[in-house]
DNA sequence: AAGAACTCCTGTTGGC
DNA sequence: TGCCAACAGGAGTTCT
């Protein structure tokens, strides 16, 4: 489900029902996720503060009071769910069932000192909750070998025409790789390569000059990746299918795709009179202008 | 080492 | 209406 952007949103609406919080009970529904719940995993938070919630790549980063970090992935279709404290109260009408009853698909559900219940909720059980120290956590092997944060100072033109060069891999693989930079997933990078004008089928090599400098698409590339994260976190993320914001608000990205999930619709760009075109690459949909996009 | 194929799982959608 | 195939926001593992 989630790209960065909809991690965000969430790790938002997380943040002030968990933030300082502390777990007073843990309902752990079947023994695993895509990998096991961790070892005696109840036993390690119970009675524990959450001193923070970070996110890092798409991970959702709790730092736990006592020196462990919770690190969670929403895989395709998780979602957390919040439950406040006489919600009925609070917010007539917003939930459909008892509060503490649980939905189909729950698979853990937090409860807090002041009474908030946070349920993760992934019918397909592709997300994952792992505890490491915290002093281990950048090398933890789903973390070290992660890519720069798109945001960040790190992620540059400099560092991505270094990174493709040579590469032969097409472009949409080489944004998907997490390696090359944290947090893309198939909405995003389908936008930005729109957005920058350039063709997903091309080879990653193509961002580099000689010597592994960058070029104009690599800066066009940068610049179209930044804006296209910064604008969907503005709107809350995307809301495909029943994807939600933590709150039960829905993100309306959605609305302001170019291409994706837009295959035969005319493009966009008013000077263009191509139609949106679907591929498949490595197995997973790509849209794109084939007029504007080269 | 890089790249591609395969895998996990459930739910929804579209065509007949 | 039912049935079935295709597809879905991810990424670790395994192979070449």
């Amino acid at each position: 489900m989630p790209e960065l952007p909809e991690v965000e949103t969430v790790r938002k609406g997380l943040e002030p029902v968990l933030s300082g919080r502390r777990i007073v009970r843990l309902e752990q529904r079947r023994p695993d996720l895509r990998f096991p719940f961790p070892e005696r995993f109840s036993e390690r938070l119970i009675g524990r503060r959450i001193e923070r919630l970070n996110r890092r790549s798409k991970y959702l980063v709790a730092e736990i009071e006592g020196g462990e970090t919770l690190i969670m992935h929403l895989g395709m279709s998780g979602r957390f769910t919040i439950t406040l404290p006489d919600c009925a109260q609070v917010m007539p009408g917003k939930f459909e069932h008892d509060p503490g009853a649980h939905q189909k698909h729950d698979h853990a559900v937090f409860h807090t000192e002041e009474g908030t219940i946070i349920a993760y909720n992934d019918p397909r059980r592709f997300g994952f909750m792992v505890m490491t120290p915290t002093a281990e956590f950048e090398s933890h092997p789903l973390i070290r070998d992660l890519g720069p944060e798109p945001l960040g100072n790190r992620f540059n033109a400099a560092y991505l025409a270094a990174r493709a060069a040579g590469r032969t891999a097409d472009l949409k693989a080489f944004l998907m790789d997490q390696r090359n930079i944290a947090g893309l997933g198939n909405i995003y990078v389908c936008e930005a390569l729109y957005r920058s004008g350039l063709s997903p089928k091309r080879a990653a090599r193509f961002l580099s000059g000689r010597s592994g400098a960058p070029n104009e698409r690599t800066e066009r590339l940068v610049a179209a990746i930044r804006a296209v994260l910064c604008d969907a976190i503005a709107a809350g993320g995307s809301s495909l299918r029943d994807y939600r914001q933590a709150d039960g608000a829905l993100g309306y990205f959605q609305h302001s795709f170019s291409v994706y999930g837009r295959e035969g619709e005319p493009c966009s760009k008013p000077s263009c009179d191509a139609m949106v075109r679907r591929i498949v690459q490595a197995g997973r949909s790509t849209f794109y202008c084939p007029a504007c996009q080269r």
